[in-house]
DNA sequence: GGCAAAATAATGTGATCACAAATCCCGAGG
DNA sequence: CCTCGGGATTTGTGATCACATTATTTTGCC
Protein backbone atom coordinates (compact mmCIF):
# COMPACT_ATOMS: atom_id res chain seq x y z
CA UNK A 1 0.00 0.00 0.00
CA UNK A 2 2.01 2.81 -1.06
CA UNK A 3 1.66 6.51 0.56
CA UNK A 4 -0.67 8.77 -0.57
CA UNK A 5 -1.04 11.99 1.34
CA UNK A 6 2.49 12.67 0.33
CA UNK A 7 3.60 16.37 1.14
CA UNK A 8 5.25 18.44 -1.67
CA UNK A 9 8.61 18.30 -2.47
CA UNK A 10 9.38 20.85 0.42
CA UNK A 11 13.04 19.13 0.75
CA UNK A 12 13.79 20.90 -2.54
CA UNK A 13 16.36 23.29 -1.56
CA UNK A 14 17.28 23.54 -5.23
CA UNK A 15 17.87 27.04 -6.94
CA UNK A 16 15.37 25.84 -9.42
CA UNK A 17 12.47 25.35 -7.29
CA UNK A 18 13.23 28.56 -5.53
CA UNK A 19 12.65 30.23 -8.70
CA UNK A 20 9.50 28.25 -9.69
CA UNK A 21 8.37 28.96 -6.40
CA UNK A 22 9.11 32.82 -6.64
CA UNK A 23 7.71 33.13 -9.85
CA UNK A 24 4.75 30.71 -9.08
CA UNK A 25 4.12 33.41 -5.98
CA UNK A 26 4.55 36.49 -8.16
CA UNK A 27 1.87 35.05 -10.98
CA UNK A 28 -0.94 33.94 -8.66
CA UNK A 29 -0.73 37.18 -6.57
CA UNK A 30 -0.92 38.83 -9.99
CA UNK A 31 2.58 41.05 -10.66
CA UNK A 32 2.88 40.44 -13.43
CA UNK A 33 0.73 42.34 -16.05
CA UNK A 34 -1.09 39.78 -18.94
CA UNK A 35 0.81 39.84 -21.69
CA UNK A 36 4.21 41.03 -20.44
CA UNK A 37 7.01 39.71 -21.77
CA UNK A 38 9.06 37.93 -18.96
CA UNK A 39 12.50 37.46 -20.07
CA UNK A 40 14.98 34.90 -18.80
CA UNK A 41 17.78 37.42 -17.99
CA UNK A 42 15.50 39.72 -16.09
CA UNK A 43 14.55 37.41 -13.69
CA UNK A 44 17.98 35.76 -13.38
CA UNK A 45 18.97 39.61 -12.56
CA UNK A 46 15.99 40.23 -9.82
CA UNK A 47 16.32 37.13 -8.20
CA UNK A 48 20.26 37.14 -8.21
CA UNK A 49 20.71 33.62 -10.10
CA UNK A 50 22.32 32.43 -13.61
CA UNK A 51 20.03 31.53 -16.06
CA UNK A 52 20.13 27.82 -16.03
CA UNK A 53 18.08 27.49 -13.35
CA UNK A 54 15.50 30.20 -14.41
CA UNK A 55 14.74 28.80 -17.64
CA UNK A 56 14.25 25.51 -15.54
CA UNK A 57 11.34 26.86 -13.80
CA UNK A 58 10.09 28.87 -16.50
CA UNK A 59 10.10 26.09 -18.97
CA UNK A 60 7.96 24.34 -16.19
CA UNK A 61 5.60 27.03 -15.62
CA UNK A 62 5.02 27.39 -19.26
CA UNK A 63 4.37 23.37 -19.15
CA UNK A 64 1.55 24.10 -16.98
CA UNK A 65 0.20 26.75 -18.70
CA UNK A 66 1.18 29.64 -16.33
CA UNK A 67 3.45 31.17 -18.66
CA UNK A 68 3.00 30.67 -22.83
CA UNK A 69 5.73 30.92 -25.51
CA UNK A 70 5.74 32.97 -28.56
CA UNK A 71 6.52 31.28 -31.94
CA UNK A 72 9.41 33.91 -32.02
CA UNK A 73 10.45 31.99 -27.86
CA UNK A 74 9.63 34.69 -26.35
CA UNK A 75 8.09 33.87 -22.60
CA UNK A 76 5.25 36.06 -21.75
CA UNK A 77 2.46 36.01 -19.45
CA UNK A 78 -0.69 34.73 -20.98
CA UNK A 79 -3.77 36.71 -21.52
CA UNK A 80 -6.59 36.24 -19.68
CA UNK A 81 -10.60 35.97 -21.93
CA UNK A 82 -13.88 34.65 -21.46
CA UNK A 83 -13.70 31.60 -23.38
CA UNK A 84 -10.69 30.44 -21.48
CA UNK A 85 -12.14 31.40 -18.39
CA UNK A 86 -15.22 29.32 -19.57
CA UNK A 87 -13.04 26.57 -20.42
CA UNK A 88 -11.11 26.49 -17.52
CA UNK A 89 -14.49 26.73 -15.39
CA UNK A 90 -15.44 23.40 -17.14
CA UNK A 91 -12.38 21.85 -16.53
CA UNK A 92 -12.08 22.79 -12.45
CA UNK A 93 -15.90 21.94 -12.19
CA UNK A 94 -15.24 18.14 -13.39
CA UNK A 95 -11.73 18.07 -11.41
CA UNK A 96 -12.64 19.79 -8.30
CA UNK A 97 -15.99 17.86 -8.43
CA UNK A 98 -13.98 14.25 -8.71
CA UNK A 99 -11.93 15.50 -6.15
CA UNK A 100 -14.95 16.16 -3.11
CA UNK A 101 -16.55 13.46 -4.78
CA UNK A 102 -13.48 11.37 -3.70
CA UNK A 103 -13.00 13.31 -0.12
CA UNK A 104 -16.40 12.12 0.79
CA UNK A 105 -15.72 8.89 0.54
CA UNK A 106 -11.95 9.06 2.28
CA UNK A 107 -11.88 11.95 4.73
CA UNK A 108 -10.87 11.25 8.00
CA UNK A 109 -11.91 12.83 10.98
CA UNK A 110 -9.33 14.90 11.46
CA UNK A 111 -8.97 15.77 7.59
CA UNK A 112 -12.79 16.92 8.36
CA UNK A 113 -12.09 19.03 11.20
CA UNK A 114 -8.94 20.83 9.45
CA UNK A 115 -11.65 21.83 6.19
CA UNK A 116 -14.11 22.65 8.85
CA UNK A 117 -11.32 24.95 10.17
CA UNK A 118 -10.70 26.65 7.25
CA UNK A 119 -14.16 27.31 6.64
CA UNK A 120 -14.72 29.23 10.07
CA UNK A 121 -11.46 30.81 9.41
CA UNK A 122 -13.20 32.21 6.23
CA UNK A 123 -16.24 33.57 7.54
CA UNK A 124 -13.84 35.61 10.28
CA UNK A 125 -11.97 36.92 7.52
CA UNK A 126 -14.40 37.87 5.82
CA UNK A 127 -16.53 39.92 8.71
CA UNK A 128 -13.05 41.94 9.03
CA UNK A 129 -13.39 42.73 5.40
CA UNK A 130 -9.82 41.24 5.07
CA UNK A 131 -9.83 40.11 1.85
CA UNK A 132 -6.22 38.95 1.27
CA UNK A 133 -6.61 36.22 4.22
CA UNK A 134 -9.96 35.59 3.00
CA UNK A 135 -8.53 34.26 -0.29
CA UNK A 136 -5.64 32.76 1.37
CA UNK A 137 -8.33 30.62 3.88
CA UNK A 138 -10.30 29.94 0.59
CA UNK A 139 -7.47 28.27 -0.82
CA UNK A 140 -6.76 26.10 2.05
CA UNK A 141 -10.30 25.32 2.45
CA UNK A 142 -10.57 23.87 -1.11
CA UNK A 143 -7.19 22.37 -0.88
CA UNK A 144 -8.24 20.72 2.58
CA UNK A 145 -10.73 18.88 0.28
CA UNK A 146 -8.97 18.07 -2.00
CA UNK A 147 -5.90 16.02 -0.02
CA UNK A 148 -8.46 14.67 1.74
CA UNK A 149 -9.55 12.71 -1.86
CA UNK A 150 -5.94 11.36 -1.52
CA UNK A 151 -5.70 11.55 -5.47
CA UNK A 152 -1.84 12.64 -6.52
CA UNK A 153 -2.23 12.94 -10.06
CA UNK A 154 -5.76 14.62 -9.21
CA UNK A 155 -4.41 17.17 -6.61
CA UNK A 156 -1.16 17.57 -9.01
CA UNK A 157 -3.81 18.90 -12.02
CA UNK A 158 -6.22 20.81 -9.80
CA UNK A 159 -2.63 22.83 -8.98
CA UNK A 160 -1.82 23.57 -11.87
CA UNK A 161 -5.43 24.76 -12.96
CA UNK A 162 -5.51 27.10 -9.76
CA UNK A 163 -1.98 28.60 -11.13
CA UNK A 164 -3.89 29.74 -14.33
CA UNK A 165 -7.23 31.36 -12.89
CA UNK A 166 -5.23 32.35 -9.41
CA UNK A 167 -4.78 36.20 -10.50
CA UNK A 168 -8.13 36.55 -11.92
CA UNK A 169 -9.85 35.08 -8.09
CA UNK A 170 -8.84 38.76 -6.74
CA UNK A 171 -11.71 39.98 -9.12
CA UNK A 172 -14.03 38.34 -7.02
CA UNK A 173 -13.69 40.78 -4.14
CA UNK A 174 -15.59 42.38 -2.80
CA UNK A 175 -18.59 42.15 -4.99
CA UNK A 176 -19.29 38.48 -5.53
CA UNK A 177 -18.03 37.26 -1.94
CA UNK A 178 -20.60 39.51 0.03
CA UNK A 179 -23.21 36.82 -1.30
CA UNK A 180 -24.51 34.76 1.34
CA UNK A 181 -24.29 31.82 -1.13
CA UNK A 182 -20.83 31.12 -0.37
CA UNK A 183 -20.52 30.11 3.20
CA UNK A 184 -24.05 27.78 2.87
CA UNK A 185 -22.54 25.82 -0.03
CA UNK A 186 -19.17 25.33 1.81
CA UNK A 187 -21.24 24.54 4.92
CA UNK A 188 -23.35 22.32 2.93
CA UNK A 189 -20.64 20.25 1.38
CA UNK A 190 -18.78 19.76 4.70
CA UNK A 191 -22.38 18.30 5.66
CA UNK A 192 -21.94 15.93 2.34
CA UNK A 193 -18.20 15.06 3.45
CA UNK A 194 -19.16 13.86 6.56
CA UNK A 195 -22.24 11.95 5.76
CA UNK A 196 -19.65 10.06 2.94
CA UNK A 197 -22.35 11.88 0.40
CA UNK A 198 -20.14 11.55 -2.77
CA UNK A 199 -23.03 12.94 -5.67
CA UNK A 200 -23.77 15.72 -3.02
CA UNK A 201 -20.08 16.55 -2.47
CA UNK A 202 -19.48 16.92 -5.75
CA UNK A 203 -22.97 19.20 -6.53
CA UNK A 204 -21.90 21.12 -3.94
CA UNK A 205 -18.69 22.01 -5.32
CA UNK A 206 -19.30 22.10 -8.87
CA UNK A 207 -21.83 24.84 -8.32
CA UNK A 208 -19.24 27.00 -6.56
CA UNK A 209 -17.00 26.93 -9.00
CA UNK A 210 -19.63 27.58 -11.65
CA UNK A 211 -20.47 30.68 -9.41
CA UNK A 212 -17.26 31.97 -9.22
CA UNK A 213 -15.69 31.40 -13.16
CA UNK A 214 -18.99 32.52 -14.43
CA UNK A 215 -19.08 35.57 -12.64
CA UNK A 216 -15.21 36.10 -13.76
CA UNK A 217 -16.43 35.95 -17.67
CA UNK A 218 -18.67 38.31 -17.12
CA UNK A 219 -16.59 40.86 -16.46
CA UNK A 220 -14.42 40.56 -19.28
CA UNK A 221 -14.50 43.69 -22.23
CA UNK A 222 -16.35 43.70 -25.42
CA UNK A 223 -13.15 41.86 -27.29
CA UNK A 224 -13.56 39.00 -24.37
CA UNK A 225 -10.65 40.19 -22.58
CA UNK A 226 -10.40 40.38 -18.80
CA UNK A 227 -7.83 41.95 -16.59
CA UNK A 228 -6.36 40.72 -13.22
CA UNK A 229 -7.08 42.81 -9.97
CA UNK A 230 -3.97 44.57 -9.54
CA UNK A 231 -2.41 44.59 -5.94
CA UNK A 232 -2.15 48.77 -5.10
CA UNK A 233 1.65 47.88 -4.04
CA UNK A 234 4.04 47.53 -6.93
CA UNK A 235 7.50 47.88 -5.73
CA UNK A 236 10.69 47.37 -7.66
CA UNK A 237 13.63 46.19 -6.29
CA UNK A 238 17.30 44.95 -7.52
CA UNK A 239 17.68 42.57 -4.12
CA UNK A 240 19.67 39.49 -5.22
CA UNK A 241 17.56 37.78 -2.73
CA UNK A 242 15.63 34.54 -4.24
CA UNK A 243 13.65 34.11 -0.74
CA UNK A 244 11.82 37.13 -0.66
CA UNK A 245 11.42 38.34 -4.86
CA UNK A 246 9.65 40.99 -5.47
CA UNK A 247 9.08 41.23 -9.60
CA UNK A 248 8.42 44.95 -10.83
CA UNK A 249 5.20 45.41 -12.75
CA UNK A 250 6.11 46.66 -15.93
CA UNK A 251 4.17 47.68 -18.46
CA UNK A 252 4.21 47.19 -22.52
CA UNK B 1 24.76 19.60 -34.37
CA UNK B 2 23.18 16.94 -34.38
CA UNK B 3 19.96 16.06 -36.42
CA UNK B 4 17.46 13.75 -34.35
CA UNK B 5 14.94 12.24 -36.39
CA UNK B 6 11.54 12.98 -34.78
CA UNK B 7 8.16 13.41 -36.40
CA UNK B 8 6.99 16.33 -37.54
CA UNK B 9 5.71 17.98 -34.75
CA UNK B 10 5.82 21.79 -34.42
CA UNK B 11 7.46 24.72 -35.65
CA UNK B 12 9.71 24.25 -33.35
CA UNK B 13 12.73 22.86 -33.86
CA UNK B 14 14.61 23.42 -31.27
CA UNK B 15 16.84 20.33 -30.05
CA UNK B 16 15.05 20.77 -27.02
CA UNK B 17 11.83 20.23 -28.39
CA UNK B 18 13.38 17.55 -30.34
CA UNK B 19 14.72 15.43 -27.27
CA UNK B 20 11.08 16.00 -25.70
CA UNK B 21 9.22 14.22 -28.74
CA UNK B 22 12.03 11.30 -28.91
CA UNK B 23 11.45 10.65 -25.09
CA UNK B 24 7.91 10.98 -25.59
CA UNK B 25 7.98 8.32 -28.04
CA UNK B 26 10.29 6.42 -26.63
CA UNK B 27 7.88 6.14 -23.34
CA UNK B 28 4.59 5.63 -24.94
CA UNK B 29 5.88 2.67 -26.98
CA UNK B 30 7.37 1.65 -23.72
CA UNK B 31 11.21 1.04 -24.49
CA UNK B 32 11.52 2.12 -20.88
CA UNK B 33 11.04 -0.39 -17.89
CA UNK B 34 8.84 1.06 -14.93
CA UNK B 35 11.33 2.06 -12.48
CA UNK B 36 14.48 2.60 -14.42
CA UNK B 37 16.42 5.19 -13.65
CA UNK B 38 17.17 7.39 -16.48
CA UNK B 39 20.46 9.88 -16.27
CA UNK B 40 20.53 12.97 -17.85
CA UNK B 41 23.90 11.88 -19.55
CA UNK B 42 22.76 8.63 -20.96
CA UNK B 43 19.85 10.30 -22.67
CA UNK B 44 22.37 13.06 -23.72
CA UNK B 45 24.48 10.43 -25.27
CA UNK B 46 22.16 8.46 -27.67
CA UNK B 47 20.88 11.42 -28.86
CA UNK B 48 24.10 13.28 -29.32
CA UNK B 49 23.39 16.02 -28.49
CA UNK B 50 24.55 18.27 -24.57
CA UNK B 51 22.70 17.96 -21.34
CA UNK B 52 21.25 21.75 -21.63
CA UNK B 53 18.10 20.18 -23.62
CA UNK B 54 18.28 17.12 -22.46
CA UNK B 55 17.67 18.57 -18.70
CA UNK B 56 14.56 20.66 -19.86
CA UNK B 57 13.05 18.41 -21.70
CA UNK B 58 13.14 15.53 -19.26
CA UNK B 59 12.09 18.30 -16.20
CA UNK B 60 8.97 18.98 -18.75
CA UNK B 61 8.36 15.25 -18.49
CA UNK B 62 8.54 15.18 -14.62
CA UNK B 63 6.16 17.96 -14.66
CA UNK B 64 3.80 16.05 -16.64
CA UNK B 65 4.25 13.12 -14.65
CA UNK B 66 6.06 10.85 -17.40
CA UNK B 67 8.68 10.70 -15.21
CA UNK B 68 9.02 10.89 -12.22
CA UNK B 69 12.28 12.56 -9.54
CA UNK B 70 13.30 10.47 -6.72
CA UNK B 71 14.33 12.92 -3.36
CA UNK B 72 17.41 12.21 -4.19
CA UNK B 73 17.09 13.77 -7.19
CA UNK B 74 17.25 10.83 -10.06
CA UNK B 75 14.40 10.64 -12.71
CA UNK B 76 12.73 7.49 -13.21
CA UNK B 77 10.03 6.01 -14.71
CA UNK B 78 7.38 5.35 -12.88
CA UNK B 79 5.62 2.23 -11.39
CA UNK B 80 1.87 1.73 -12.96
CA UNK B 81 -0.26 0.68 -9.57
CA UNK B 82 -3.78 -0.28 -9.57
CA UNK B 83 -4.28 2.58 -7.29
CA UNK B 84 -2.77 4.85 -10.09
CA UNK B 85 -4.73 3.22 -13.16
CA UNK B 86 -8.12 3.56 -11.47
CA UNK B 87 -7.09 7.35 -10.31
CA UNK B 88 -6.70 7.88 -13.84
CA UNK B 89 -9.61 5.78 -15.52
CA UNK B 90 -11.48 8.28 -12.94
CA UNK B 91 -10.10 11.52 -14.24
CA UNK B 92 -9.75 10.32 -17.91
CA UNK B 93 -13.31 9.88 -17.67
CA UNK B 94 -14.26 13.38 -16.33
CA UNK B 95 -12.33 15.27 -18.97
CA UNK B 96 -12.06 13.16 -21.93
CA UNK B 97 -16.51 12.64 -21.34
CA UNK B 98 -16.49 16.87 -20.74
CA UNK B 99 -14.47 16.67 -24.06
CA UNK B 100 -16.76 14.32 -26.05
CA UNK B 101 -19.78 16.24 -24.90
CA UNK B 102 -17.71 19.93 -25.91
CA UNK B 103 -17.29 17.94 -29.28
CA UNK B 104 -21.33 16.90 -29.74
CA UNK B 105 -21.68 20.55 -29.56
CA UNK B 106 -19.03 22.19 -31.66
CA UNK B 107 -17.85 19.83 -34.65
CA UNK B 108 -17.85 20.54 -37.80
CA UNK B 109 -18.98 18.03 -40.75
CA UNK B 110 -15.48 17.20 -41.78
CA UNK B 111 -14.52 16.83 -38.41
CA UNK B 112 -17.45 14.26 -38.33
CA UNK B 113 -16.27 12.66 -41.29
CA UNK B 114 -12.68 12.68 -40.12
CA UNK B 115 -13.70 10.86 -36.91
CA UNK B 116 -15.57 8.15 -38.80
CA UNK B 117 -12.47 7.68 -41.49
CA UNK B 118 -10.64 6.85 -38.15
CA UNK B 119 -13.23 4.43 -36.99
CA UNK B 120 -13.50 2.48 -40.01
CA UNK B 121 -9.60 2.51 -39.42
CA UNK B 122 -9.90 0.76 -36.29
CA UNK B 123 -12.02 -2.08 -37.70
CA UNK B 124 -9.79 -2.64 -40.77
CA UNK B 125 -6.66 -3.42 -38.72
CA UNK B 126 -8.41 -5.33 -36.16
CA UNK B 127 -9.81 -7.39 -38.56
CA UNK B 128 -6.26 -7.61 -40.30
CA UNK B 129 -5.04 -8.21 -36.06
CA UNK B 130 -2.29 -5.20 -36.91
CA UNK B 131 -2.48 -4.19 -33.11
CA UNK B 132 0.05 -1.38 -34.16
CA UNK B 133 -1.85 0.30 -36.55
CA UNK B 134 -4.90 -0.98 -34.00
CA UNK B 135 -3.58 1.22 -31.62
CA UNK B 136 -2.41 4.22 -33.67
CA UNK B 137 -6.12 4.77 -35.18
CA UNK B 138 -7.47 4.32 -31.80
CA UNK B 139 -5.41 7.29 -30.52
CA UNK B 140 -6.44 9.25 -33.53
CA UNK B 141 -9.69 8.26 -33.32
CA UNK B 142 -9.55 9.52 -29.26
CA UNK B 143 -7.67 13.08 -30.48
CA UNK B 144 -10.19 13.86 -33.65
CA UNK B 145 -12.94 13.52 -31.03
CA UNK B 146 -11.31 15.77 -28.92
CA UNK B 147 -9.52 18.05 -31.48
CA UNK B 148 -13.58 18.96 -32.38
CA UNK B 149 -14.31 19.93 -28.87
CA UNK B 150 -12.10 22.96 -29.41
CA UNK B 151 -10.87 23.32 -25.60
CA UNK B 152 -7.10 23.66 -26.42
CA UNK B 153 -6.83 23.76 -22.20
CA UNK B 154 -8.30 20.33 -22.07
CA UNK B 155 -6.41 18.89 -25.27
CA UNK B 156 -3.45 19.84 -23.26
CA UNK B 157 -4.53 18.34 -20.09
CA UNK B 158 -5.96 14.99 -22.09
CA UNK B 159 -2.09 14.70 -23.63
CA UNK B 160 -0.57 14.54 -20.59
CA UNK B 161 -3.05 11.84 -19.28
CA UNK B 162 -2.49 9.48 -22.21
CA UNK B 163 1.12 10.08 -22.04
CA UNK B 164 1.03 8.39 -18.36
CA UNK B 165 -1.02 5.84 -19.29
CA UNK B 166 0.34 5.15 -23.10
CA UNK B 167 2.73 2.20 -22.09
CA UNK B 168 -0.23 0.37 -20.30
CA UNK B 169 -2.91 0.34 -23.25
CA UNK B 170 -0.87 -2.42 -24.85
CA UNK B 171 -1.98 -4.65 -22.61
CA UNK B 172 -5.24 -4.49 -24.17
CA UNK B 173 -4.27 -6.76 -26.48
CA UNK B 174 -5.29 -9.11 -28.24
CA UNK B 175 -7.83 -10.45 -25.40
CA UNK B 176 -9.61 -7.18 -24.70
CA UNK B 177 -10.13 -5.65 -27.77
CA UNK B 178 -12.20 -8.75 -29.03
CA UNK B 179 -14.90 -7.87 -27.12
CA UNK B 180 -17.34 -5.96 -29.55
CA UNK B 181 -18.66 -3.73 -27.29
CA UNK B 182 -15.71 -1.19 -29.06
CA UNK B 183 -16.86 -1.00 -32.24
CA UNK B 184 -20.44 -0.55 -30.98
CA UNK B 185 -19.71 2.12 -28.42
CA UNK B 186 -17.66 3.58 -31.04
CA UNK B 187 -20.40 4.03 -33.37
CA UNK B 188 -22.92 5.22 -30.71
CA UNK B 189 -20.36 7.93 -29.93
CA UNK B 190 -20.46 8.88 -33.52
CA UNK B 191 -23.87 8.77 -33.52
CA UNK B 192 -24.19 11.64 -30.87
CA UNK B 193 -21.52 13.87 -31.78
CA UNK B 194 -24.21 13.90 -35.38
CA UNK B 195 -26.82 14.50 -33.39
CA UNK B 196 -25.98 16.75 -31.33
CA UNK B 197 -26.28 14.68 -28.17
CA UNK B 198 -23.67 16.03 -25.34
CA UNK B 199 -24.91 13.58 -22.61
CA UNK B 200 -24.82 10.47 -24.86
CA UNK B 201 -21.40 11.23 -26.40
CA UNK B 202 -20.24 11.58 -22.63
CA UNK B 203 -22.08 8.77 -21.38
CA UNK B 204 -20.47 6.69 -24.52
CA UNK B 205 -17.12 8.07 -23.88
CA UNK B 206 -17.03 7.29 -20.38
CA UNK B 207 -17.60 3.66 -20.55
CA UNK B 208 -15.04 3.07 -22.92
CA UNK B 209 -12.52 4.58 -20.73
CA UNK B 210 -14.27 2.15 -17.57
CA UNK B 211 -14.18 -0.53 -19.44
CA UNK B 212 -10.68 -0.16 -20.84
CA UNK B 213 -8.55 1.01 -17.60
CA UNK B 214 -10.79 -1.07 -15.23
CA UNK B 215 -9.63 -4.10 -16.76
CA UNK B 216 -6.06 -3.10 -17.04
CA UNK B 217 -6.36 -2.23 -13.19
CA UNK B 218 -7.36 -5.85 -13.09
CA UNK B 219 -4.20 -7.10 -14.39
CA UNK B 220 -2.36 -6.05 -11.40
CA UNK B 221 -0.41 -8.59 -9.53
CA UNK B 222 -1.17 -9.39 -5.78
CA UNK B 223 1.10 -5.89 -4.93
CA UNK B 224 -0.76 -4.26 -7.14
CA UNK B 225 2.14 -3.39 -9.74
CA UNK B 226 1.31 -3.39 -13.02
CA UNK B 227 3.97 -4.13 -15.88
CA UNK B 228 3.82 -2.57 -19.67
CA UNK B 229 3.61 -4.82 -22.39
CA UNK B 230 7.20 -4.90 -24.24
CA UNK B 231 7.27 -4.43 -27.41
CA UNK B 232 9.60 -7.68 -28.60
CA UNK B 233 11.54 -5.80 -30.97
CA UNK B 234 14.39 -2.86 -29.68
CA UNK B 235 16.61 -3.84 -27.55
CA UNK B 236 19.17 -3.11 -28.79
CA UNK B 237 21.70 0.19 -28.38
CA UNK B 238 23.65 1.14 -31.65
CA UNK B 239 26.45 3.15 -31.50
CA UNK B 240 27.10 5.91 -28.43
CA UNK B 241 26.50 8.90 -31.40
CA UNK B 242 23.46 7.17 -32.32
CA UNK B 243 21.33 9.73 -34.97
CA UNK B 244 17.36 8.60 -33.84
CA UNK B 245 16.03 8.00 -30.35
CA UNK B 246 16.33 4.37 -29.51
CA UNK B 247 16.59 3.53 -25.92
CA UNK B 248 18.26 0.51 -24.63
CA UNK B 249 15.60 -1.21 -22.81
CA UNK B 250 18.20 -1.83 -19.09
CA UNK B 251 16.82 -3.63 -16.20
CA UNK B 252 17.75 -2.59 -12.93
C1' DG C 1 11.28 65.14 -42.39
C1' DG C 2 10.19 60.28 -43.64
C1' DC C 3 11.68 55.81 -44.05
C1' DA C 4 14.32 51.94 -45.13
C1' DA C 5 18.73 49.79 -44.35
C1' DA C 6 22.56 49.05 -41.53
C1' DA C 7 24.44 48.77 -36.98
C1' DT C 8 23.87 47.65 -32.36
C1' DA C 9 21.75 45.52 -28.47
C1' DA C 10 18.94 42.05 -26.40
C1' DT C 11 17.60 37.41 -26.00
C1' DG C 12 17.05 32.35 -26.35
C1' DT C 13 19.77 28.19 -27.19
C1' DG C 14 23.16 24.82 -26.59
C1' DA C 15 27.78 23.36 -24.98
C1' DT C 16 31.09 23.09 -21.43
C1' DC C 17 33.07 23.37 -16.91
C1' DA C 18 33.40 23.11 -11.76
C1' DC C 19 31.62 21.24 -7.83
C1' DA C 20 29.05 18.76 -4.30
C1' DA C 21 26.08 15.10 -3.35
C1' DA C 22 24.78 10.56 -4.33
C1' DT C 23 26.08 6.07 -5.89
C1' DC C 24 28.95 2.33 -6.79
C1' DC C 25 32.77 -0.77 -5.93
C1' DC C 26 35.74 -3.55 -3.50
C1' DG C 27 38.14 -5.39 0.15
C1' DA C 28 38.63 -5.99 5.31
C1' DG C 29 36.60 -8.06 9.09
C1' DG C 30 33.06 -10.95 11.15
C1' DC D 1 29.03 -16.00 2.77
C1' DC D 2 27.59 -11.45 4.53
C1' DT D 3 28.15 -6.67 6.32
C1' DC D 4 30.29 -2.42 6.46
C1' DG D 5 33.43 1.41 5.42
C1' DG D 6 35.98 4.37 2.54
C1' DG D 7 37.75 5.75 -1.75
C1' DA D 8 36.62 6.15 -6.76
C1' DT D 9 33.08 7.09 -9.95
C1' DT D 10 28.80 8.74 -11.44
C1' DT D 11 25.35 12.23 -11.57
C1' DG D 12 22.60 16.45 -10.86
C1' DT D 13 23.21 21.43 -10.32
C1' DG D 14 24.47 25.97 -11.37
C1' DA D 15 27.47 29.25 -13.77
C1' DT D 16 29.54 30.84 -17.87
C1' DC D 17 30.59 31.20 -22.63
C1' DA D 18 29.73 31.28 -27.73
C1' DC D 19 26.55 31.86 -31.17
C1' DA D 20 22.34 32.58 -34.01
C1' DT D 21 18.15 34.96 -34.11
C1' DT D 22 15.18 38.63 -32.98
C1' DA D 23 14.42 43.33 -31.45
C1' DT D 24 15.78 48.04 -31.17
C1' DT D 25 18.29 52.03 -32.38
C1' DT D 26 20.96 54.68 -35.38
C1' DT D 27 22.31 56.13 -39.76
C1' DG D 28 22.03 57.48 -44.52
C1' DC D 29 19.54 58.64 -48.51
C1' DC D 30 15.90 60.95 -50.96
Amino acid sequence: MPRIATPPDAADTSLRQQVYASLREALTSGRFAPGQKVTFRYVAGVLGVSLTPVREAMRRLVAEGAFEMNPNRSVRVPLMTRDKVLELRDIRMELEGLAAAKAALAATRPQIAEIRRAAREILAARTRGDSATDRQKVREFHFAVYAAAAQPTLLRLIEGLWLQTGPYMNLLYPDFISSPRGPAGRQRLIDALQAGDAAAARREMENDIRRALSYVAGLADENGNIAPAIPATVRKRRSPSASDAIFELRVN
